[in-house]
DNA sequence: TATGAATGAGCGTTCATTCAT
DNA sequence: AATGAATGAACGCTCATTCAT
């Protein structure tokens, strides 16, 4: 008789032990060995969940996506206009100490994602989120009269994309220069800059 | 007599196949086996001419910056105040076909400075050098009144550093979404909004 | 369930393998991939079981020396005095073609052990047992009115130990001039003079 | 025109570098290139005066043991008997400082003739000199009447051999157990029970 | 299903040796 | 003769993957 495991549980376990590990270690750090040693699971057992290393670490990229997305809808369906972006921004896009391995997870995928083809096909299904919803915020907001109505949107929400990519990036990678704080201030007088 | 040879010419050549494999395969495709293939030199050479991988590496960052650092140099002769800020973002942020390849290699070595210890050293030589020249030509501009009188040079340096970061970043990883041309039209809008 | 395997045995299995080659090709001889070879098991395999050369190398010199201490231990059971001093010595000190490999092994490490300074901690647990044992005989050799009252036993026993060696040595590379039964007769003749 | 060089003094010149490396680095400190830096030449021309790593090797310990032979000369020139006999073990078989040096590269040297077939055809032409010489210094002690008229010279020649040989490897591998000072005690002491 | 032993290709690096000048 | 650049086999070690139990 077979034993009755939750297969995605397991699943889960495995890919939340990959982030740990990349976050901590970066993705050299990810070893199948190492995945299995932190997820406190046998060796052998990662196989059976995860047909290889790249399937392991596309459910990982999945994972993460998934429980974004989960979070900013609750922001946006508390707010609207330029404040749930403002929300989503500075709650998403900001790196302080409890999201910075977050992010050094997403920012290797994203890297992963463009460099190697075999994970090219995930490239628009994590990207098109983003950019469609700053969208519609900003549309939202024009409609309510917060920002500039000559203001081409779609351009706009490439701009506050772009903004808000590097705010990420240099928060990332240069902390002292771009503590938490900064972050904040600088996307608040940048959407400001939108009225 | 021995073979006379030109040692850092040498060293260019290896420097360079690392730079095109990075472009094209990553940073994981710069196997010290297949820069020495692209070089089209044998392996044992390129042991010669670099102590270690990481030598290797590091001199093909170097020889980057260095050649962007000269580069940018021309505009600033050139121009002053927010015309060469405008020329520095547009020739050097932006991403087209032909800087795509060195892009790949700054974002890689990016990556590579901040998560690795032995790299950490490049970090601000490789930075402050943005970040200062920015600051300098926005003080410039603001004195001859090319910009808000009322803006904190410090503060906006560092957002037009940030913005011209996620220029750079999305420019790379999603070409589709931002071309060449949309960078340009975002970067001159951005400094628009500074007078 | 796994395979079942003795991991002592496995070890045990490589590091036999790796003294047999010690003793036919010499230090150099043992090479990782000649080590698992000789166990006519795969390379990697050897991995699982040794964290390294060094642990290798460590396990198998340990072997050695335990397996002496144990043969060792059944003399001084059985006799006591020059008696077991003798056998002590006759035994073990000398070079056969049974023991030559045993030998070989003994001597390469004492010249590891000596050079460096990773495997110096081994040195005086290997070392230290001889001398104290032919002390500890010699000792009760002289109670026992065996051998001369006015020897100092603390300089015989150092000039026990160093002619045994001096027979190991010459036995192991001059075989020829020195055959099994040259070297107890040697050892036996040294004995009788501290009568 | 040929530029003329000492063809020999070359020669010796990269052997005293190979001894001088092998004593402080040991045998796997000896590469060709460290050996070419050591003596201060050019890495190509070592190959012009050896054919190959192992020549310079057999060429180094052969000018090892003639100047040994050499200085083991003016001790027998000045005496015989066992007072020669006595200055030749205390003169060579003894480690102190300035000596340890050359014991090492000496003992090197026999393991690697002893296990390396193509260094075995120096085997004998090494060690018959000291044995010879042993035997014939204990003949004349025998015929003056310094030792005991009964002994066998030949086995008291081959103990005196072994004896020494085991004051060398300890002295060398176990320095503190065994000083310079206590091997010149061990040897008089046993020089003397032959009387 | 679960486990961890087994496998071998691939990594960065070292090195004796050859060769062009 | 003298130089050092060029070469590639071999080293210790890592790793994703397969497989026997």
């Amino acid at each position: 008789m077979p034993k009755i495991v939750d297969h995605e549980a397991q699943r889960e376990i495995f890919s939340q032990a990959t982030m740990r590990l990349m976050a901590r270690d970066g993705l050299e750090g990810v070893t199948m060995r190492a995945v299995a040693n932190e997820a406190e699971l046998s060796y052998g057992s990662l196989f059976h969940y995860f047909d290889s290393k790249d399937d392991l670490l596309k459910h990982a990229i999945r994972q993460l996506t998934s429980s974004q997305t989960h979070r900013v809808n609750e922001y946006v369906s508390q707010f609207s206009g330029l404040k749930a972006l403002e929300h989503l921004l500075c709650d998403d896009a900001i790196i302080n100490e409890s999201s910075r391995d977050a992010w050094i997870v997403w920012m290797t995928f994203q890297y992963k994602v463009a460099l190697q083809p075999s994970f090219a096909e995930m490239h628009s299904e994590l990207i098109d989120g983003w950019l469609e919803r700053i969208t519609q915020l900003l549309s939202e907001a024009q409609q309510a009269g917060e920002i500039n109505a000559t203001l081409d949107i779609k351009t706009e929400a490439m701009a506050v994309w772009t903004f808000s990519a590097g705010v990420g990036q240099l928060g990332l990678l240069h902390p002292a220069s771009l503590p938490a704080k900064l972050q904040k201030q600088l996307i608040t007088s940048y959407l400001d800059k939108l009225r």
